[in-house]
Formats: C-alpha cells, sequence, structure tokens
DNA sequence: CCGTATCCCCTGAGATACTG
DNA sequence: CAGTATCTCAGGGGATACGG
C-alpha cells in the first residue's frame, strides 16, 4: 500500500472521512436506488424504500446534499414537487459502493460457511 | 450498475453489511496501520494510536477479529504477548480501504474550494 | 502486559403529530 | 406533496479503576 503517512487518529484519516458519507442507516440504499432508477420524487422514494419515515428519509437526503452527493431540485407549483438526483460528482462514489457490494455479499457466503463448519466440527 | 435487485432495505443491503465491518471510530485506522506495519503487539497498537483507550482498543480488535479480518495469536508466557495481524481473507479489504483513502482525500480538497467559492462570492 | 468492569453521556434513529 | 416538530430510547464511545 502507498502512502497513509500520519493518519494515524481517526481525525486525520480520510477514509474515515468517506466512511462518515455512507454511514447512514438509508444512505447506501437511497444511493444505490437513485444510481439504478435515475431521478426520483421524494414520495417514490418513500415508497420505494419500506419501512423509512419521512423524518429519516428528509434527513439522509439533506444529509447526503450536503456533500454534494445528491441534488435537489424544487419546483415552484401547486402540489410541491421535489425531485432528487445523483450529482455528477456522486457518481463518483458508485466503483466504491460497487466494491462494497461485491465483498459484502461474499462476506456473507463466507460467514455463513464459517457457521456451518462449526456446526459440523461437533 | 449491474444488478442491485430488491435491496431496498438496509436489511438486506450487502453495502451496508461491508459498511458495518468498516464503521467504528478505530477501525479504519487500525486496519491501514498494521496493513502498513504487518503484524504488530497490543501496546505497539495503542502507542501508534494516540487518544485511544484500552477498552476500545481491546473492543475494535474484537470486532475486527470476529468477522475473520484480523488475526489475534496469545503467546503463552508471562509477561503475556498478544500479537494482530491482518489475514488473508482481511487483505481483501485492501483495495475499498484504498477506493475510499483516494476518495475521501479528494472530497477534503471538494470542499474546501466549495468553502473558498461561497466566501468569495459576497 | 493485556486486558475487564463500571458509570456516564451524547447522538442516531423510531414513533407520532402537525403544516405550507 | 413534501416536509417540520417533539419525545423517547438504545448503544457507541469516553473516563476511570481494578485484575491475572
Amino acid at each position: 500500500m502507498s502512502d497513509y503517512n500520519e493518519e494515524i487518529v481517526p481525525e486525520m484519516c480520510k477514509v474515515t472521512d468517506a466512511l462518515g458519507i455512507l454511514v447512514g442507516k438509508w444512505k447506501p440504499v437511497i444511493l444505490l436506488h437513485l444510481l439504478k432508477n435515475g431521478t426520483q420524487r421524494f414520495n417514490e422514494l418513500k415508497r420505494s424504500l419500506p419501512g423509512i419515515t419521512q423524518k429519516m428519509l428528509t434527513n439522509q437526503l439533506r444529509e447526503l446534499e450536503e456533500e454534494d452527493i445528491i441534488e435537489r431540485k424544487v419546483y415552484a407549483q401547486v402540489p410541491p414537487k421535489v425531485e432528487y438526483s445523483i450529482t455528477d460528482y456522486g457518481t463518483s462514489l458508485e466503483p466504491i459502493l460497487h466494491a462494497m457490494h461485491v465483498w459484502g455479499a461474499n462476506h456473507t457466503i463466507h460467514k455463513q460457511t464459517k457457521r456451518n463448519n462449526q456446526a459440523e466440527a461437533k
């Protein structure tokens, strides 16, 4: 691995920074959904994410917007219409999300076989 | 992006799973340090991570061990000697950590220039 | 040297109700 | 439709002290 010089403390660690942006119960799921389906309205998202509350959805969207990962577009009309989409900048996260998806899927299998081995060991 | 089928809820999302393993205040920093410097003793780690408490260090190490990311080797001797190292399996995380490091470093710059632009806008 | 055991605090997140 | 406003609770993480 190249040079991770003196990032020996969380406050200096760029990995921790990147992580911070993805962390949040619904953030990965929201990002994957927007990447896959493109622009979505607020209620469209809400319906696609069973179990999320309005508060949480607003909250997670705001935090992602704050980091310029997603864009919020408000149409001045009644009834209100608000659209959310991934920014160009936000798409730079896609390779990372993809890698984590693959790794996570594999890890699920890893843990499963581990449990099986432990079970047959007795 | 390929197929992220019905992972429309956090409990099914593999990205969330992968994230869960990296999340923890000192985990990224510990992993980077072990990847860079190889096997380390407990106190060696503690000294390298200014500000971490014994409790936290033990805690984070245990959680990583639980996922087979790191290995804990206890030598039966007094005074005690315990060594920690990344497992082969654990090194599969390195590309992800590297990608996050690069992305995070760039994001720091992104936010900085953003602030500068906002400042000169007035 | 390498840890546990406590106590305490703060924030992320759920439930619920209200509004332009 | 697309949000705020409260209230509440669990658990991640700090400080500190003790133990094999």
